[in-house]
DNA sequence: TTGATTGCAAACCCTTTGCACTCAT
DNA sequence: ATGAGTGCAAAGGGTTTGCAATCAA
């Protein structure tokens, strides 16, 4: 998601474009992991110096709220934010050794839910799908004698 | 998870069994949703009133250590433990009324996970799936006029 | 101009640690 | 008898709140 997007979608919402939000923003658009709030603030720092934690941990509320990030949960930390294009639809694919994530399209998915769904009794709204891995290149990396 | 089982467990693995142990084993071993550490603590005093926080915080690690008990994860909190029971292979699903978990078989879930490595090109390690929705009970109450 | 937004500092909450006492073995 | 385990109190770390000053609109 382009840091651009992301400004236009808050000051659409009724919201002020300050410069540490902006630093913010942009930090967020350029992620490619799950980013802790105390990470994004160290981040921010390099777009303005000023920015203080705080003003992140608000501004990280507000993207959520507005759906422009999402609040990711991995096995070690809990409360990392990630751009929506990293998030949509719950689906991530983590990689355990370089961390990065990426999105897949969630084939036949449907298929296990509706059998869930018949086997339960539960009516489904929401899943959540994450994939713990290697991706190509630290598999290269791991396989090559790491 | 019975009781007996997990005291039999822990005192396998070396840990005595004192009654504040045992007041956590009996909260873990009834708990049919996740449980954070002070409702765990809440819980315990029923059946041990002396028991303080600080050991149920040690208690449940040392649980989770044995893999007696499961760290959870969810959409609020994000330090719960629940039985390994509700836990195994990490499928939960979530009743989002009245907060029960159950757990289910992932039929199918296979082929979407080896469809996925063929178009990522990452190697699947582990999986972490959790659905959301309504349990038959809550789909009477809500859809009957809640 | 005007009030939304900021950053500091302090408050807050949850979690962990240090220590003398207790209790399961 | 002995040291693993306990609870208290205090420390620690991350997150939230109150408020005067600042800055986008």
């Amino acid at each position: 998601m382009d840091e651009v997007i992301l400004a236009r979608e808050l000051s659409a919402a009724g919201y002020r474009l300050t410069q540490p939000r902006r630093a913010v923003l942009r930090v967020v658009a350029e992620a490619t992991c799950p980013l802790t709030p105390a990470e994004v603030h160290e981040q921010a720092q390099a777009h303005y110096p000023q920015v203080g934690l705080v003003t992140v941990y608000r501004t990280l509320e507000l993207l959520a709220g507005l759906a422009l990030v999402r609040r990711i949960h991995t096995e070690e930390g809990c409360h990392g934010y990630a751009p929506v294009a990293l998030g949509e639809a719950g689906h991530h694919l983590v990689c355990t050794s370089c961390h990065q994530v990426v999105e897949f399209p969630c084939t036949g998915l449907e298929e296990t839910l509706a059998e869930v769904e018949r086997l339960t009794g539960f009516s489904i709204h929401e899943h959540w799908l994450e994939l713990f891995g290697l991706c190509p290149a630290c598999q290269a990396k791991e396989g090559g004698g790491g």
